[in-house]
DNA sequence: TTTTAATTGCGAATGGTTTGCATTTGCATC
DNA sequence: GATGCAAATGCAAACCATTCGCAATTAAAA
């Protein structure tokens, strides 16, 4: 599907500026904050806005395209492409490389553990810090 | 231990402040932002600093005795006392009622995930969200 | 091609948090 | 208990990521 396509099919405008936004976090491994999706499309196309990267990434999550993580004692988010099913990451602490788990660890867990404390669960977030492979060299 | 002890075993020097935000953080069984502590004290200290209770969770977060957490879509930290052996949370989206974990439920499944993926771990981040009681009847 | 609503760029506004600085206050020492 | 000094505080200003208003542009339906 192209990404015209794509993007009509979720009820938005195909513009260069989607294009570029989504094909930035489709070509990478790592999570990627506004600013440095901002500083490397702007390189490309100089009089691109950081609102429009704002509104552009807004737009895409509210269709469910891209997801926003918050990273531990960083006040910015992070964003990455939507993987069904892989809900849960193995995240580098220091570059923000980012592997997606394609099971929950929990296996259900959590709910038992809501039940046990009278809590409707309705849903959970789990990630792992720690150094890839690289950055432990570095 | 008196709260003036336990603030200067950490480094910290006792004062009215401290004591105020110590005591509203344990007695409490939600997670409290900022300015929801500021609200709380500010009508029992009328020119207490909002900057104050900025410093002195800070203070506190640096010395470990309290922890700050992001909850999932809110740009503000909610703050509750350390809770040795207490790393996860039950939390409740609506009135952020919290519940400690005893226990990690991952029970170091997530070291072999990470040395499955050649990661070096540092830690990881685990809460379940749900409504509490009083906030299903509501 | 025309029309219309969505999108964009720009700059200003916002809001939570931090900082500078003068004043006050713990608390160690006398 | 009085004194000295570094730490803590209050206040206002600064900061900075994000949002918003608005006029101009553009996608895409008619």
């Amino acid at each position: 599907m192209s990404l015209t396509k794509l993007f009509q099919a979720n009820g938005l405008k195909s513009t260069p500026a989607r294009k570029k936004v989504y094909e930035a976090l489709s070509k990478t491994q790592y999570l990627l904050s506004v600013d440095e999706l901002y500083l490397q499309l702007v390189t490309v196309d100089p009089k691109l806005s950081i609102s429009t990267v704002y509104r552009t990434l807004e737009s895409f999550r509210q269709v469910g395209l891209v997801e926003a993580n918050q990273l531990p004692g960083e006040a910015v988010l992070y964003y990455e492409l939507s993987h069904e099913d892989h809900a849960h990451h193995l995240i580098c602490s220091n570059c923000h490389k980012v592997i997606h788990l394609d099971e929950c660890p929990l296996h259900g867990y959590d709910e038992l553990i809501a039940k046990t404390h009278h809590f409707t669960i309705q849903h959970h977030q789990l990630d792992i810090y720690g150094l890839c492979e690289s950055c432990q060299s570095a």
